[in-house]
DNA sequence: TTAAATGTAACAAAAAATATTACATTTAAT
DNA sequence: ATTAAATGTAATATTTTTTGTTACATTTAA
């Protein structure tokens, strides 16, 4: 994760999170976060479709949290943008001649899935709406 | 970490503890990985820099581990060539008008290095010599 | 019918990662 | 001493990823 996509999502539900109810517009998210609203629009699609949020078109359109806040957990909002993993990626053509090149990448499959997997756990263990909370 | 710093780096050490004491070359190693010599070197120097490995010029130079396989745990790895947080990156210029905005960046610094300090927690625990072993 | 919104494709620009070239320097061995 | 084989590193090029922008079809409330 070398992209903003997580500080992006977790903005966007900090907003809506924040908002009483009202459904607000890409447009208002994006000035807040000062990105292109087209931005906001493609990630708020990501969470749409990871269940966390709802999006209307039209006037009087705008997007709004799928559920409470206190059943959002960090680990949803990770899953959903997430593109990489936490150790990286793996050298693809290493040399299969090689003993170590050749098992390598078979063996980092396992650790880098089991670091991923504690991210995830710690991220399980917090929810949007305390997130939420912090702000006054 | 969208690279394959983590990737190349543990390849390079796993090659060296596999090796007898003998002193490899960035040449030998690279053709391991499939990568470019220079990228080996710029790695090794990094290793080096961190006290895992040595390295030494000339004829007959070559790279070989600082200390036994079992005294390296995989987090001074990712310490070594870590160069992102594991949330990625925030957006640099949110709206200071927004109450969210203002405050955000200060929020997420204590998610995401708490995030980041789990990671450490979980490689801690795992040392380049287990890694090792994992091959026969 | 119009205004204001989403949805998304297509493309552009910027940033990050990787590869390559070149060469100075070091060191062992002949 | 000279040579061969290695590291160290700067400079540059290329590729890939990320972010931004433009354009426009579609939806919906007033």
């Amino acid at each position: 994760m070398n992209n903003t996509r997580f500080a992006t999502a977790l903005h966007i539900l900090t907003l809506l999170a924040d908002s009483n109810e009202e459904w607000i517009s890409s447009e208002w998210i994006a000035s807040s976060i000062n990105v292109n609203p087209v931005v906001v629009r493609r990630e708020l699609s990501v969470l749409n479709e990871a269940g966390l949020v709802l999006s209307r078109k039209g006037k009087a359109g705008g997007s709004a949290l799928a559920k409470n806040s206190s059943d959002i957990t960090l680990d949803s909002i990770y899953r959903a943008v997430k593109n990489s993993e936490v150790l990286g990626k793996r050298n693809e053509k290493t040399n299969p001649q090689c003993p170590i090149g050749k098992e390598i990448n078979a063996k980092l499959d396992g650790l880098f899935s089991s670091i991923d997997d504690s991210v995830i756990r710690e991220l399980q263990g917090r929810t949007l709406e305390s997130f939420v909370a912090e702000f006054h």
